[in-house]
DNA sequence: TCGCTACATAGCGTGGTAGCTATGTGGCTA
DNA sequence: TAGCCACATAGCTACCACGCTATGTAGCGA
Protein backbone atom coordinates (compact mmCIF):
# COMPACT_ATOMS: atom_id res chain seq x y z
CA UNK A 1 0.00 0.00 0.00
CA UNK A 2 1.37 3.12 -1.06
CA UNK A 3 1.33 4.83 2.42
CA UNK A 4 0.31 8.48 3.31
CA UNK A 5 3.37 11.27 4.10
CA UNK A 6 3.46 9.26 7.26
CA UNK A 7 2.97 11.69 10.30
CA UNK A 8 4.70 11.74 13.52
CA UNK A 9 6.36 8.95 15.19
CA UNK A 10 7.28 5.63 13.23
CA UNK A 11 8.11 3.35 16.33
CA UNK A 12 5.16 1.89 17.95
CA UNK A 13 4.18 1.14 21.92
CA UNK A 14 1.66 -0.18 23.90
CA UNK A 15 -0.13 2.84 23.71
CA UNK A 16 -0.41 3.47 20.30
CA UNK A 17 -3.91 2.47 18.31
CA UNK A 18 -3.18 -1.21 17.24
CA UNK A 19 -2.37 -0.54 13.01
CA UNK A 20 -3.47 -4.38 12.37
CA UNK A 21 -1.28 -4.13 8.98
CA UNK A 22 1.87 -3.49 11.13
CA UNK A 23 0.87 -6.15 13.42
CA UNK A 24 -0.04 -8.91 11.31
CA UNK A 25 3.33 -8.59 9.38
CA UNK A 26 5.02 -8.62 12.40
CA UNK A 27 3.21 -12.31 13.12
CA UNK A 28 3.48 -13.16 10.09
CA UNK A 29 6.97 -14.69 10.26
CA UNK A 30 7.55 -18.47 11.21
CA UNK A 31 10.64 -17.44 13.52
CA UNK A 32 8.49 -14.50 15.41
CA UNK A 33 5.55 -16.89 15.73
CA UNK A 34 8.58 -18.90 17.96
CA UNK A 35 9.58 -16.52 19.69
CA UNK A 36 5.92 -15.15 21.10
CA UNK A 37 5.54 -19.06 22.00
CA UNK A 38 8.47 -19.30 23.89
CA UNK A 39 8.13 -16.35 25.71
CA UNK A 40 4.64 -18.02 26.92
CA UNK A 41 7.30 -20.19 29.37
CA UNK A 42 10.56 -19.06 29.25
CA UNK A 43 11.66 -21.29 31.77
CA UNK A 44 10.67 -24.46 29.97
CA UNK A 45 12.59 -22.98 27.09
CA UNK A 46 15.17 -21.12 27.93
CA UNK A 47 18.23 -22.23 30.09
CA UNK A 48 18.72 -20.52 33.69
CA UNK A 49 20.00 -17.19 33.81
CA UNK A 50 21.54 -15.32 36.15
CA UNK A 51 20.06 -11.53 36.61
CA UNK A 52 16.57 -11.19 34.96
CA UNK A 53 14.07 -13.59 36.37
CA UNK A 54 12.23 -15.28 33.28
CA UNK A 55 8.92 -15.10 34.59
CA UNK A 56 9.23 -11.06 35.61
CA UNK A 57 11.55 -9.44 32.63
CA UNK A 58 11.46 -12.88 30.23
CA UNK A 59 14.29 -14.39 28.52
CA UNK A 60 18.07 -12.94 26.88
CA UNK A 61 18.50 -11.79 23.62
CA UNK A 62 21.18 -14.35 23.57
CA UNK A 63 19.71 -17.17 24.42
CA UNK A 64 16.81 -16.27 21.72
CA UNK A 65 18.87 -15.56 19.05
CA UNK A 66 21.13 -19.01 19.79
CA UNK A 67 18.07 -20.60 19.64
CA UNK A 68 16.45 -19.58 16.64
CA UNK A 69 19.22 -20.82 14.64
CA UNK A 70 20.38 -17.60 13.18
CA UNK A 71 22.99 -14.79 13.43
CA UNK A 72 23.21 -12.31 16.13
CA UNK A 73 21.84 -9.35 13.80
CA UNK A 74 19.33 -11.67 12.27
CA UNK A 75 18.10 -12.07 15.51
CA UNK A 76 17.78 -9.15 16.84
CA UNK A 77 16.50 -7.40 13.74
CA UNK A 78 13.00 -10.61 14.79
CA UNK A 79 12.85 -9.21 18.25
CA UNK A 80 13.06 -5.70 17.10
CA UNK A 81 10.04 -5.93 14.36
CA UNK A 82 8.24 -7.51 17.44
CA UNK A 83 9.09 -4.48 20.04
CA UNK A 84 8.04 -1.89 17.29
CA UNK A 85 4.67 -3.95 16.74
CA UNK A 86 4.32 -3.31 20.71
CA UNK A 87 3.99 -7.44 21.08
CA UNK A 88 7.17 -7.64 23.31
CA UNK A 89 8.87 -5.77 25.79
CA UNK A 90 12.26 -5.50 26.53
CA UNK A 91 14.29 -4.58 29.52
CA UNK A 92 17.75 -4.05 29.93
CA UNK A 93 19.47 -5.14 33.02
CA UNK A 94 23.38 -5.39 33.91
CA UNK A 95 24.54 -5.41 30.04
CA UNK A 96 21.83 -7.80 29.09
CA UNK A 97 18.65 -7.53 27.36
CA UNK A 98 15.09 -9.14 28.41
CA UNK A 99 12.06 -9.92 26.39
CA UNK A 100 9.02 -10.95 27.01
CA UNK A 101 5.54 -10.92 26.27
CA UNK A 102 3.44 -7.75 26.48
CA UNK A 103 -0.16 -9.41 27.35
CA UNK A 104 -2.01 -7.00 27.44
CA UNK A 105 -1.39 -5.62 23.85
CA UNK A 106 -1.90 -9.20 22.63
CA UNK A 107 -4.89 -9.15 23.77
CA UNK A 108 -5.78 -5.74 22.68
CA UNK A 109 -4.72 -6.92 19.41
CA UNK A 110 -6.32 -10.38 18.91
CA UNK A 111 -9.52 -8.22 19.99
CA UNK A 112 -9.18 -5.97 17.00
CA UNK A 113 -7.80 -9.47 14.54
CA UNK A 114 -11.28 -10.83 15.97
CA UNK A 115 -13.24 -8.51 14.23
CA UNK A 116 -11.58 -9.49 10.30
CA UNK B 1 12.21 -19.26 6.88
CA UNK B 2 14.44 -21.86 4.03
CA UNK B 3 10.79 -24.08 3.15
CA UNK B 4 11.89 -27.81 3.00
CA UNK B 5 11.30 -28.91 -0.19
CA UNK B 6 7.26 -28.31 -0.04
CA UNK B 7 5.28 -31.72 0.20
CA UNK B 8 2.37 -32.33 -2.37
CA UNK B 9 -0.04 -29.58 -2.52
CA UNK B 10 0.50 -25.83 -2.93
CA UNK B 11 -2.91 -24.52 -2.54
CA UNK B 12 -5.30 -24.86 -0.13
CA UNK B 13 -8.47 -25.10 1.03
CA UNK B 14 -11.11 -25.26 4.04
CA UNK B 15 -10.23 -29.15 4.43
CA UNK B 16 -6.15 -28.43 4.91
CA UNK B 17 -4.84 -27.60 8.43
CA UNK B 18 -4.66 -24.11 8.79
CA UNK B 19 -0.89 -22.89 8.16
CA UNK B 20 -0.39 -19.84 10.42
CA UNK B 21 2.39 -18.27 8.53
CA UNK B 22 0.46 -18.45 5.40
CA UNK B 23 -2.87 -17.03 6.50
CA UNK B 24 -1.24 -14.26 8.36
CA UNK B 25 0.95 -13.18 5.49
CA UNK B 26 -2.51 -13.43 3.69
CA UNK B 27 -4.20 -11.00 6.22
CA UNK B 28 -0.85 -8.44 6.17
CA UNK B 29 -2.38 -6.23 3.63
CA UNK B 30 -4.27 -2.88 3.91
CA UNK B 31 -6.22 -3.80 0.82
CA UNK B 32 -6.99 -7.58 1.37
CA UNK B 33 -7.95 -6.34 4.59
CA UNK B 34 -10.98 -4.11 3.07
CA UNK B 35 -11.67 -6.72 0.53
CA UNK B 36 -12.50 -8.98 3.96
CA UNK B 37 -14.50 -6.37 5.69
CA UNK B 38 -16.26 -5.60 1.88
CA UNK B 39 -16.97 -9.02 1.45
CA UNK B 40 -19.35 -9.11 4.96
CA UNK B 41 -21.64 -7.19 3.43
CA UNK B 42 -21.67 -6.89 -0.09
CA UNK B 43 -25.10 -5.36 -0.82
CA UNK B 44 -23.78 -1.70 1.06
CA UNK B 45 -20.42 -2.11 -1.04
CA UNK B 46 -21.27 -3.16 -4.22
CA UNK B 47 -23.68 -2.16 -6.69
CA UNK B 48 -26.28 -4.44 -7.49
CA UNK B 49 -25.32 -7.70 -10.15
CA UNK B 50 -27.25 -9.12 -12.24
CA UNK B 51 -26.67 -12.73 -12.12
CA UNK B 52 -24.70 -13.81 -8.89
CA UNK B 53 -26.86 -13.23 -5.36
CA UNK B 54 -24.79 -11.23 -3.21
CA UNK B 55 -25.36 -12.77 0.00
CA UNK B 56 -24.97 -16.25 -1.48
CA UNK B 57 -22.28 -15.74 -3.82
CA UNK B 58 -20.11 -12.87 -2.43
CA UNK B 59 -19.26 -9.88 -4.82
CA UNK B 60 -17.94 -10.00 -8.99
CA UNK B 61 -14.13 -9.76 -9.11
CA UNK B 62 -14.51 -6.51 -11.34
CA UNK B 63 -16.52 -4.70 -8.89
CA UNK B 64 -13.85 -5.88 -6.16
CA UNK B 65 -11.06 -4.49 -8.28
CA UNK B 66 -12.33 -1.31 -9.41
CA UNK B 67 -13.15 -0.24 -5.83
CA UNK B 68 -9.37 -1.52 -4.95
CA UNK B 69 -8.16 0.84 -7.68
CA UNK B 70 -5.58 -0.95 -8.80
CA UNK B 71 -5.18 -2.86 -12.24
CA UNK B 72 -7.07 -5.87 -13.24
CA UNK B 73 -4.38 -8.30 -12.93
CA UNK B 74 -3.35 -6.57 -9.49
CA UNK B 75 -6.80 -6.83 -8.05
CA UNK B 76 -7.10 -10.41 -9.17
CA UNK B 77 -3.62 -11.22 -7.48
CA UNK B 78 -5.00 -10.32 -4.05
CA UNK B 79 -7.71 -12.25 -4.72
CA UNK B 80 -5.98 -15.32 -5.47
CA UNK B 81 -3.74 -14.93 -2.59
CA UNK B 82 -7.50 -14.69 0.11
CA UNK B 83 -8.39 -18.13 -1.82
CA UNK B 84 -5.27 -19.89 -1.40
CA UNK B 85 -5.25 -18.87 1.91
CA UNK B 86 -9.13 -20.74 2.46
CA UNK B 87 -10.12 -16.89 3.68
CA UNK B 88 -12.86 -16.72 0.26
CA UNK B 89 -14.63 -19.07 -1.84
CA UNK B 90 -14.70 -18.58 -5.66
CA UNK B 91 -18.00 -19.70 -7.73
CA UNK B 92 -17.83 -19.35 -11.44
CA UNK B 93 -21.28 -18.48 -12.71
CA UNK B 94 -21.89 -16.98 -16.25
CA UNK B 95 -18.49 -15.73 -17.18
CA UNK B 96 -18.61 -13.94 -14.28
CA UNK B 97 -16.76 -15.03 -10.82
CA UNK B 98 -17.89 -13.76 -7.46
CA UNK B 99 -16.19 -14.15 -4.26
CA UNK B 100 -17.75 -14.39 -0.68
CA UNK B 101 -15.62 -15.05 2.69
CA UNK B 102 -15.31 -18.63 3.96
CA UNK B 103 -16.95 -17.71 7.46
CA UNK B 104 -16.29 -21.70 8.61
CA UNK B 105 -12.62 -21.12 7.80
CA UNK B 106 -12.24 -17.89 9.00
CA UNK B 107 -13.52 -18.89 12.59
CA UNK B 108 -10.81 -22.20 12.36
CA UNK B 109 -8.09 -19.46 11.35
CA UNK B 110 -9.26 -17.24 14.18
CA UNK B 111 -8.92 -19.87 16.98
CA UNK B 112 -5.72 -20.83 15.69
CA UNK B 113 -4.38 -17.18 16.18
CA UNK B 114 -5.83 -16.45 19.51
CA UNK B 115 -3.42 -18.92 20.75
CA UNK B 116 -0.84 -17.23 20.14
C1' DT C 1 -19.15 -19.96 -35.50
C1' DC C 2 -17.59 -15.42 -34.42
C1' DG C 3 -16.71 -11.90 -31.49
C1' DC C 4 -16.72 -9.83 -27.08
C1' DT C 5 -15.94 -9.83 -22.37
C1' DA C 6 -14.09 -11.63 -17.96
C1' DC C 7 -10.30 -13.20 -16.11
C1' DA C 8 -5.46 -15.38 -16.14
C1' DT C 9 -0.69 -15.36 -17.37
C1' DA C 10 3.72 -13.36 -18.66
C1' DG C 11 7.19 -10.26 -18.01
C1' DC C 12 9.28 -6.26 -16.09
C1' DG C 13 10.66 -2.64 -12.47
C1' DT C 14 10.80 -1.37 -7.66
C1' DG C 15 10.89 -1.66 -2.85
C1' DG C 16 11.05 -4.26 1.28
C1' DT C 17 12.65 -8.20 4.06
C1' DA C 18 15.77 -11.74 5.63
C1' DG C 19 20.04 -13.75 5.73
C1' DC C 20 25.06 -12.99 6.24
C1' DT C 21 29.89 -10.76 7.81
C1' DA C 22 32.28 -6.90 9.55
C1' DT C 23 32.50 -3.25 12.57
C1' DG C 24 30.68 0.32 16.23
C1' DT C 25 29.28 1.41 20.75
C1' DG C 26 28.11 1.49 25.37
C1' DG C 27 27.91 -0.24 29.87
C1' DC C 28 29.74 -3.90 33.30
C1' DT C 29 33.65 -5.51 35.80
C1' DA C 30 38.07 -6.08 37.24
C1' DT D 1 40.50 3.27 33.42
C1' DA D 2 40.99 -0.59 30.47
C1' DG D 3 39.15 -4.36 28.48
C1' DC D 4 35.45 -7.18 27.36
C1' DC D 5 31.01 -8.62 26.29
C1' DA D 6 26.22 -7.73 24.66
C1' DC D 7 23.98 -5.74 21.37
C1' DA D 8 23.33 -2.32 17.37
C1' DT D 9 24.53 -0.65 12.90
C1' DA D 10 26.29 -0.85 8.25
C1' DG D 11 26.52 -2.83 4.01
C1' DC D 12 26.05 -6.54 1.04
C1' DT D 13 23.19 -10.37 -1.58
C1' DA D 14 19.12 -12.91 -2.64
C1' DC D 15 14.49 -13.30 -2.82
C1' DC D 16 9.66 -12.15 -2.74
C1' DA D 17 5.55 -9.02 -2.93
C1' DC D 18 3.21 -5.67 -5.47
C1' DG D 19 2.45 -2.46 -8.98
C1' DC D 20 2.11 -1.96 -14.02
C1' DT D 21 1.25 -3.13 -19.39
C1' DA D 22 0.70 -6.48 -22.86
C1' DT D 23 -1.13 -10.61 -24.26
C1' DG D 24 -3.56 -15.30 -23.84
C1' DT D 25 -7.70 -17.97 -23.09
C1' DA D 26 -12.12 -19.56 -22.27
C1' DG D 27 -16.92 -19.19 -22.20
C1' DC D 28 -21.27 -16.64 -23.25
C1' DG D 29 -24.45 -14.53 -26.58
C1' DA D 30 -25.74 -13.36 -31.04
Amino acid sequence: MPSPPSPATSRHNAADQVDLEVVLKALASERRLLILEWLKKPREHFPPQEHGDPDEHGACNLFIVEKLGVSQPAGSRHLKVLVSAGLIIPTRRKGWTYYRRNETRIAEVLGRINQI
